[in-house]
DNA sequence: AGCATGACGAACA
DNA sequence: GTGTTCGCCATGC
């Protein structure tokens, strides 16, 4: 890998395009890449994008809303944190509405 | 080369 | 509606 793959890049984009106080899921950034069934990639992505600074990473979610990934951020409960920061309410690890705030990359792009 | 794992998702029972 | 299984694709042992 020289640097970046252009399919973390391209995740990377996606990612930082989401607007504050949404959020979006992994299957649908693969899906907007071309890769629907590429969701893992996605969050294999995320899981590297710790080294930047200016991926909102926990604005990245499943398909049922709920954090998956919190265990990977500096802090458990920093996801969450940064969430409700947002406006985000979180009940039991789940994004409340998330059907309202999720954020498809393919409609809104 | 083969097997296990994972920040997922869809199909199936 | 819940629990289980399979498919994807890259990485690690």
């Amino acid at each position: 890998m020289s640097g970046n793959s252009d399919f973390f890049s391209d995740v990377y984009d996606v990612v930082r395009l989401i607007p504050t106080g949404r959020v979006c899921s992994y299957g649908a950034i693969a899906n907007y890449l071309g890769s629907k069934r590429s969701s893992r990639m996605v969050g294999w992505a995320m899981n590297a994008s710790h080294k930047f600074d200016d991926i909102p990473a926990h604005r990245v979610v499943n398909r049922n809303g709920m954090l998956t990934g919190k265990h990977h951020f500096q802090q458990p409960n920093l996801m969450q944190e940064l969430l409700e920061k947002e406006g985000i309410a979180i009940r039991e690890d789940i994004v409340v509405d998330f059907n309202i705030l999720f954020w498809d990359p393919l409609v809104e792009l």
